[in-house]
DNA sequence: CGCTGTTCTTGATCTGGATCAAGTGCTTCC
DNA sequence: GGAAGCACTTGATCCAGATCAAGAACAGCG
């Protein structure tokens, strides 16, 4: 609960009545390695902050997953697309080492939305973070070749390199095992 | 001024005293057909709506100019990425036709949060909605072929092919003109 | 007008990365 | 501990799309 606090804290201040509202909305619950967070198809109902684990964000096409990005620390997890439309999903989301994940239904999200103001400003806030992270994502898959996208994932998340499967970081850089395999051995 | 209220109205409704401080934020300016709207490294001061006009959003890459998207009709334009981050920005916008835009500055943007709740709804709003159109990208980067994505492009704003230069649609679509030509020619 | 620069087309090559294939560990789990 | 199944490496081909080149169509402008 500690963590809610903390995370929520960063975007906006709440009186103490409003925790009260805000914080019985989240609850905890475990990811097994290998399971599923969410599932292309079905309607997300949660959204999650990491308490702890890395997670996979992947589309299949043609048997193959594509890999979007990764989520571990205390950043944002589940497929937010679904969430926010409440429709059916297009990605999914994997549980790649135990995960614990903190998450909040959608009907209390936006209770809480109507209830406290503040809350309005932190969906706000978050959906900035996530769009311009989305922006940066978006310029260095063009503006870097992969082997700098390479050198900067090694550099801003050496850890990812131990905990996920090099076709998962692979297929994040948007080439084969076998390239990315090779370009380890040309790069060291 | 029409056009600035009937499009808050699909978000969020306001009273008279709300649309009092909330429409007078709003003001055209026009954009001649090659004028910049956005420069890469300058901080976006406004956001806008687009009243008149196409708009293309690109980034620079080794001389290159790599097209991200189009804005049209009366959706959304300008660097949002920067305006968020009041940051110098990443990409460029420019008006491939002759351009009427009316915006809002960010000053103004951020009192109006403070002083109309129902306006940091919108935002809030508006964000989920650029968010959901990015995953939309993303996934039709991944999932679709070239010539699906043509087709599908045309299916969606046929206009755009008549009022935009077939190198620019190239290189949204991630190809050479001469590709994209050849494709032409064969698709029909 | 006719000149100039740009866009578009078409053809001939070239190449980075994908695909196919085979072999070598590592886990994992009866 | 041994077998099965992955993940990873390394090598040999292959190909879609890029690049290079050159001409045609067209728009803008002095």
């Amino acid at each position: 609960m500690d963590l809610v606090r903390r995370t929520i804290e960063r975007y906006v201040q709440l009186t103490k009545e409003e925790w009260s509202f805000v914080l019985p909305c989240w609850s905890p619950t475990e990811f097994p390695r290998g399971s599923h967070v969410s599932r292309s198809g079905a309607v997300e109902k949660r959204f999650y902050i990491v308490e702890k684990g890395v997670q996979r964000l992947f589309v299949e096409h043609d048997g193959n997953e594509i890999c979007l990005g990764f989520s571990y620390d205390h950043s944002w997890s589940g497929d937010y697309d679904s969430f926010v439309r409440q429709a059916p999903g297009r990605f999914n989301v994997q549980a790649v080492t135990d995960s614990v994940l903190i998450g909040i239904d959608h009907d209390d999200l936006t209770r809480l939305y109507e209830q406290v103001p503040a809350m309005e400003r932190f969906g706000r806030l978050i959906l900035e973070e996530l769009l311009v992270g989305r922006a940066t994502r978006e310029i260095e898959q063009i503006a870097m070749s992969a082997e700098e996208r390479y050198r900067r994932l090694v550099d801003r998340s050496p850890q990812l390199l131990q905990l996920v499967p090099q076709k998962d970081i692979a297929s994040y850089l948007r080439m084969t095992p076998e390239t990315f395999s090779r370009l380890r051995a040309r790069v060291l």
